[in-house]
DNA sequence: GCTAGACCCTGTAGTTACTACAAGGTCAAG
DNA sequence: CTTGACCTTGTAGTAACTACAGGGTCTAGC
């Protein structure tokens, strides 16, 4: 199949795909006499793998020792699980982080009047 | 008083001080004979909101927009509440997709064997 | 046969929010 | 008079793409 289709397949735009092969992390693909790339099942597969791990919010790095791990013929399980779990804490530090932002921007709020007056607690909060 | 003390004051490196001034979020520093940037307090004051403000989240462009609302002589506090309520529910949003990343990799997790192994089902799962 | 439109190619520049040099100028202390 | 800390500018690098610009290819309709 063309770029085309795949991308489609995918749901991934063709030029994503391109750059995932740029860069090194997508296989070559065969070209065809008139210099498009030509995809089989395989290449699908591979692209699903980089996605899934993206949207798993692995990085470009995280993914392709994924991928490294996954090209060898016995993927040790360890390994993987290795990553999985530092992934998992990134995840959780990063939520940890974000509850802390939400309170602190709450409890600036909550210095909002109702909002008809013209003088802001808020401003004055973040000036210091 | 120099970039340098502005920057051990505010914990914020001179680079980012530099490039602060330079996109237009710092007012431009008056400069000496010498050339060197000097600052006063009124500096130090936008630089504290701004880091404030990048701390908890706020994009460059969220902040140049409370910078904007903050330089009114009269800030309107109905435009700084509805910025508020805006980042409040970005943050909301990020932390539901990260909770919910979170599970999927915790169920990717459990399909670990004991790491003994060496067939990795987390990689068939991926490959889909 | 020809042209419109969909598809493909490469390569470069833009995005966000900085960070890290390189190559040089200034200044106070020893 | 030199050493070292500080300052200057400008450019290039980071992550992970996205968006062109300027072309080539192929198929369908007239």
């Amino acid at each position: 199949m063309r770029i085309g289709q795949l991308s489609a397949d995918c749901d991934c735009p063709v030029e994503t795909i391109r750059y995932y092969e740029k860069i090194g992390l997508l296989p070559q693909a065969v070209r065809r006499a008139n210099g498009y790339r030509s995809y089989d099942e395989m290449h699908r597969k591979w692209l699903q793998f980089i996605l899934r791990s993206r949207a798993l919010g692995f990085s470009q790095d995280e993914v392709r020792q994924l991928t490294d791990l996954a090209h060898q013929q016995r993927p040790a399980c360890a390994d993987v699980y290795e990553l999985l779990d530092a992934h998992i804490n990134d995840v959780q530090t990063k939520i940890r982080e974000l509850k802390r932002m939400r309170l602190a921007l709450s409890r600036l709020q909550a210095q909002c009047h109702d909002g008809t007056l013209h003088d802001c607690p808020v401003i004055d909060e973040l000036m210091g």
